[in-house]
DNA sequence: CCAAAAGTGTTGGTTTTACACCCATGC
DNA sequence: GCATGGGTGTAAAACCAACACTTTTGG
């Protein structure tokens, strides 16, 4: 029998995270887009954005192609969730999901708008969704809060320059619960993974703050290993 | 096109992880066995082992196997590590190898015997190995080197109870650094992932020490919302 | 008694946390 | 001026690293 024997198809989907301001609260929370499921198994429930694999890409453009294609978005930061493979995960056929988690800008989630069949939810109240969703993004979120707090991916969250009460802002948006803005600017100043520009940001009834940028190359060092996630999108790495 | 299409194929690989004396110092060293490939690509190159997916098989179940049938060990620790799917890869054909990492107890690792095809290699020191498998080790190894510091994956290479010396040489061993036994007593009893037994371990030309057990329910609080990490070998997951 | 590892104590330094306080701007 | 966040200072608490010292065994 050839090498290529397998009855498992091989899926690739994308857990894409947002902040947006809630809707009642008016404050930022963590928020997901949902596709609806347009057949079986699961016709008319939410899931993930996804699809098979093709043979001529790499996983990680096909989880950016797939999240292009159901909702606008390019996001900033993508990389690996877990590959799920359960027996029974799928009623009708064996499939391997390898699941990626991606964030996208705040202003980019406006872009992203909503149809028929893609919505935008809250991430700590999705509702039922189809297959073992509703597991993968349980472990999605957990995954966030836990890396924010040891890697600098909250800048995925925000422009390219900011400051640092946005970055602040972020933070406690994942997290939910408030941080305190002064030992909050010197855990991240200390850190090194952000470096401060010319600029101030005026306009704000108040002293003007000044502006940061990120700095890749401090950060890069606790990622391990493996290629630099970087994006299919963009050129990255152009200074 | 049906949901199957797919000319990917599909393997499930593992790194295996134990300790060992190191032939010439004595000291513990990480060591992992490698398979020899008997057929193209790569023949006669090491490799790590694994294979073809079974469509009746979970991921975990499909590493658990094949790491048995090639070492003939049962590992007391198994995670999925990554999923690597780099179109070109594997030379002549697409593959998607999902990852998984094992770690044996030391006794166990002395059964598994050397054969011509199998072998024992210094973790930090393999040879040129097949596919991107030199990438898939060094990524392991930093796992597991990170993962030491904040959970409590140190008790897999252990007996169901041991002394703190002992476990203190297995983070020295994976660390690569000695480590001040008082200091690493206060944290691991502080940390609460041991539980102190009514035994003492006699023998040594010194002071009994004192026999641990490992807590499981104190340790589970940190791995995340994904079903529990257990071994396949044993009931779990049957439901 | 001695060697060696088990286990406890102590101390100085760094890091975290909580909160007081001054600064610069828009209105 | 005054309200509002930006930004600095600081002291108590918690944590950590280094190392002295006491305990209990085998020889």
């Amino acid at each position: 029998m050839a090498a290529h024997a397998t009855d498992v198809s091989l899926a690739v989907s994308t857990v894409i995270f947002a902040l947006r301001p809630h809707p009642e609260t008016g404050r930022m929370t963590v928020w997901m887009p949902l596709v609806r499921r347009i057949r079986e198994p699961f016709v008319g429930k939410w899931a993930l954005p996804g699809g098979p694999l093709e043979p001529d890409e790499d996983l990680a453009e096909s989880a950016a192609r797939t999240l292009a294609e159901t909702t606008l978005l390019t996001p900033q930061y993508l990389e690996q969730l877990y590959a799920f493979g359960n027996i029974d995960r799928s009623p009708g056929g064996r499939v391997v999901s390898i699941v990626y988690w991606a964030l996208v800008r705040s202003e980019e989630a406006d872009v992203a708008v909503e149809t028929e069949n893609v919505r935008w939810f809250e991430a700590d109240s999705v509702p039922e969704l189809a297959f073992d969703h509703n597991l993968i993004v349980e472990y999605a979120l957990w995954r966030l809060r836990n890396k924010l707090e040891y890697s600098s991916i909250a800048h995925a969250f925000v422009g390219d320059t900011f400051t640092l009460s946005e970055l602040r802002e972020v933070h406690e948006a994942v997290l939910q619960k408030p941080l305190d803005p002064a030992n909050f600017r010197r855990q991240i100043e200390g850190s090194g993974q952000v470096v401060p520009t010319e600029h101030l940001q005026t306009g704000g009834r108040h002293r003007p703050a000044r502006l940061y940028r990120y700095n890749r190359a401090a950060s890069d060092e606790n990622n391990g290993p493996l290629p630099s996630r970087s994006l299919p999108g963009r050129t990255q790495g152009a200074s």
